[in-house]
RNA sequence: GGGGGUGUGGUGUAGCGGCCUAACAUAUUGCCCUGUCAAGGCAAAGACCGCGGGUUCGAAUCCCGUCAUCCCCGCCA
């Protein structure tokens, strides 16, 4: 080993010990005759201290030396000199006096610092991945994604789970993500596609009476991306047979606290897990997957509402449309002006959702003042009361109301909460609410193709006292389906599955399958369900949301090593590229430029 | 497919019609310096302002297009 002590585990008790280190330069401050080096490794940082009195040698190659140049450094450990500590050093009492230096590695001038945490531009950071990674906020959130893996599987594994791997080329499912494709060489013209996940080689296993399998899963979907999706990602894939939901919803539970509590420092908001109905988040919070950290909920006011005075409420009730009102406490505490201008800032937003508008009410701090706002003078005072009381406002907070077909509601809801909670710095990064969503209905209407579509996937048991209702009533029935949200985020989804072949016909005739087609697409699955399937049931983890969440970083490309752009292209290797006519020719692909802008060879 | 933001020495920013022959910090190079820790001091070098076109007497600055990237909507069972 070129080294017998990493750059953070030196203390005082290491007083006079000889020692080898080796690292990176961190940073250097050459004071002449004497040379201070932060040398740093995965670890932590050391000084070293290089006297050009005494080891002239030493002195010449620290004197040469620049920013991450690899050393090894051979010396002492002593504790610094009186009034010489640096506190915000773990290492900061010691330091090791250079006796020798080996230069192992010259550096060129990094493109951007590796000592710093300045904001850098993006495609920069891309294009030197293996730079970003060096800096010790890449390494500690690699580090932790390494730690909630292992935590995982050793859980787990401890609980009776196998670790089992599936394939990722794959063939083309029904639904879904749009998939990558992949020709094959040997079948002339026919295609793999890229898992897009485990989900029907996980269900098989359970038929092959694994009970309980999991996997760390890369899968792959060819949508457009966000700061939340990669069109490559890890999910944590689980399916445990002979359960009910309830067993899935604890198991996971447990995981996720001792997770939590083991490897990160973040607080966990709710202990156990709240729990919501889908009916319950979107009527409150307007999205399947609310940011509970803070309140800012949508209050049903359309009782009230439709009495008032304001004719655009009393037909929207009359329609059947809610009016809903959110409480921004202390809201009103601000100029005339300034509210003027929030509100109206606030309506542009609800607008872009599809709202046709946003109502507000100020309520002064001194009783005897008026409410302002262009809603206030069409409620009477009682009806003022009578929705301060609903929502809990006081005094100084602003109300604002509501009022569209539901879908509308919700989305102005939604980012109207998720808008207020930035500006009102009440997302605490260092806080995770993690909360179930159950109760999904099984299927929803999809308007262009004028069918139901299955809500979650189409081998989503429905819960077995809705089943009478399924063809007569499809829209009420609920789906054993449970998401688990965290600030805001879907950080997993599963459910129980279907079990029994008739039921899997009649949800494939519900959402207008042709059986025939359904075999298919997936007749393994059908055919292997006839040789005695235990009831089961699975979930997956977005693994990259979750140590993106667990590290407080605002994107999943924070806690991936080599991500992808929004375009998905990796700007370090150039990726995707042009492939040779060979290449081509050996698997049929012959390739059709664009009409207008042929590419570039 | 649509909407929005960003693009200026290596890096991070300023400049937003003429004071720009482009400023500041830091990094880089050289010299000085034995207790620094974002070390300090002195000096030097480094950008035709993403790319293409236009408007103008004059464009980093305004307009159009284009490319890259980021955020959002659609999409993502």
């Amino acid at each position: 080993m070129l080294k017998t002590h990493t750059c953070g585990e030196l203390r005082p008790e290491h007083h006079g010990a000889a020692v080898k280190l080796a690292g990176w330069v961190h940073r250097r401050r050459d004071q002449g005759g004497l040379i201070f080096i932060d040398l740093r490794d995965r670890w932590g940082i050391t000084q070293v201290v290089i006297n050009q009195e005494t080891h002239p040698d030493a002195h010449k190659i620290a004197s040469d030396a620049r920013n991450e140049y690899v050393l090894q450094v051979s010396g002492n450990v002593r504790n610094r000199p009186e009034g010489t500590a640096n506190p915000e050093l773990e290492t900061g009492d010691i330091e090791v006096v250079g006796q020798e230096i080996v230069l192992l590695n010259p550096s060129l001038t990094p493109p951007f610092y590796i000592n710093k945490e300045d904001r850098i531009e993006e495609v920069r950071r891309m294009e030197y991945r293996y730079l970003d990674l060096r800096r010790p906020r890449m390494q500690s959130n690699i580090v932790l994604r390494h730690r909630i893996v292992k935590f995982v599987r050793d859980y787990l594994d401890a609980k009776g789970f196998v670790e089992i791997e599936t394939p990722i080329l794959f063939k083309t499912t029904p639904e879904g993500a749009r998939e990558f494709l992949v020709p094959s060489r040997y079948h002339v013209g026919k295609f793999y596609a890229l898992a897009q996940s485990p989900q029907q080689f996980k269900q098989l296993l359970m038929v092959s009476g694994y009970e309980r399998y999991f996997q760390f899963a890369r899968c792959f979907r060819d949508e457009d991306l966000r700061g939340e999706r990669q069109p490559e990602f890890t999910q944590l894939d689980l399916e445990m047979s002979f359960i009910e939901r309830e067993d899935m919803l604890q198991l996971i539970e447990g995981l996720v606290i001792a997770m939590v509590e083991s490897v990160t420092d973040r607080k966990l908001l709710f202990k156990p897990f709240k729990r919501l109905t889908f009916t319950e988040a979107m009527e409150t919070y307007g999205s399947d997957k609310p940011d509970l950290r803070y309140g800012l909920e949508a209050h049903d006011i359309s009782e009230i509402a439709g009495k008032s005075a304001f004719a655009a409420f009393q037909s929207n009730v009359a329609e059947g449309k809610p009016v809903k009102v959110i409480c921004v406490p202390g809201g009103a505490k601000v100029s005339g002006t300034l509210l003027r201008k929030q509100t109206g800032d606030l309506e542009t937003l609800v607008r872009s959702v599809g709202a046709k508008g946003l109502g507000w009410m100020a309520l002064p701090e001194n009783e005897a003042e008026e409410v302002k706002g262009p809603i206030g003078k069409y409620f009477t005072v009682d009806q003022k009361l009578a929705v301060m009381e609903q929502v809990g406002a006081k005094p100084g907070d602003l109300l604002l109301f509501l009022s569209d077909k539901r879908a509308v509601v919700y989305a102005a809801v939604d980012i109207l909460r998720r808008t207020l909670a930035e500006q009102m710095n009440l997302t605490d990064p260092t806080i995770l609410a993690f909360a179930w969503v159950i109760d999904f209905p099984l299927v929803e209407w999809n308007e262009e193709q004028n069918r139901w579509q299955p809500s979650h996937h189409l081998f989503t048991a429905p819960m077995w006292e809705d089943l009478p209702r399924l063809e007569s009533d499809p829209g009420s029935v609920r789906g054993q389906q449970y998401d688990l949200v965290c600030n805001g985020y879907e950080a997993a989804g599963g459910s129980i599955r279907i079990h029994k072949t008739e039921l899997q016909e009649r949800i494939l005739k519900l959402i207008g399958q042709n059986l025939e087609h359904a075999r298919k697409l997936f007749g393994h699955l059908l055919e292997a369900f006839q040789y005695g399937v235990p009831p089961h049931g699975g979930i997956a983890w977005g693994l990259d949301r979750i140590v993106m969440l667990c590290a407080g970083e605002p994107n999943i490309r924070e806690v991936i090593p080599f991500p992808k752009t929004q375009t998905g292209a990796d700007l370090m290797v150039s990726a995707p590229s042009f492939a040779t006519p060979q290449q081509l020719e050996e698997v049929h692909i012959a390739i059709v430029p664009d009409e207008d802008e042929p590419p570039e060879s």
